[in-house]
DNA sequence: ATTTATTATCGTAATATTGCAATATAACAA
DNA sequence: TTGTTATATTGCAATATTACGATAATAAAT
């Protein structure tokens, strides 16, 4: 089918999924960690920097900044790219907290 | 294209996104809070508890184990899933550090 | 031997994802 | 206005993913 049947699963479950799946392209982990690495940044550099396509970069740019892990504010032509912070501390907690139950559970 | 472009990206973004890629569906997250739950799982259990078809769950078991999260035994016609507490550990340091190096250099 | 129970695999259809070229949009500069 | 620069969007082709029915494979029970 191709198609994920969210609706049967738990809340939890699909959350944690959701931000998994943003994760799951190595590219936009790539990305994270150049934005990590300055503040505000250009499209066009990250493009330059990952190796992949205007378009493709600015794609990708639009997933992470779709789930609130990004935020961009407009100067001149440019685009800067930051780091939400705060809901990168939220899936941090998000994650942390699936492993952590996980691990009490089975053992 | 449709396939992802691995071999431009650091070893590290690759290795997160393949982790992630396991835990970007509900099902397998499911699965994973399930099998938690109890000690040895059935894939006949699990699949009714997340509503999934049988063979589905196979997959997505199989899918799950390949990264290492889980190992089995067969006990009779029986086949006992459980997790690797090892391996969640170090999937658990793994997004662990990229969330607090994210964090670190973005501030 | 035949049935029953459990799981894995194969084949397939529907949908999703990835990446790029081409194009559109927007802001500034000359 | 025209040109330049940076980004977003559209359309498309290739591939991946999801889910299931049908079928195989295996082991135990009758």
């Amino acid at each position: 089918m191709g198609i994920t049947k969210r609706h049967i699963h738990p809340k939890d479950a699909n959350k944690l999924a959701d931000y998994a799946k943003v994760l799951s392209n190595p590219a936009r982990v790539a990305i994270l960690n150049y934005i990590g690495d300055c503040e505000g940044c250009l499209c066009k550099d990250i493009s330059e920097k990952i190796q992949l396509s205007q378009p493709t970069t600015s794609q990708h740019l639009q997933v992470i900044k779709k789930v609130g892990l990004l935020s961009s504010k407009m100067e001149g032509k440019s685009q800067y790219y930051r780091i939400n912070v705060h809901k990168l501390n939220e899936l941090k907690s998000l994650f942390q907290e699936f492993f952590e139950t996980t691990e009490a559970k089975c053992c």
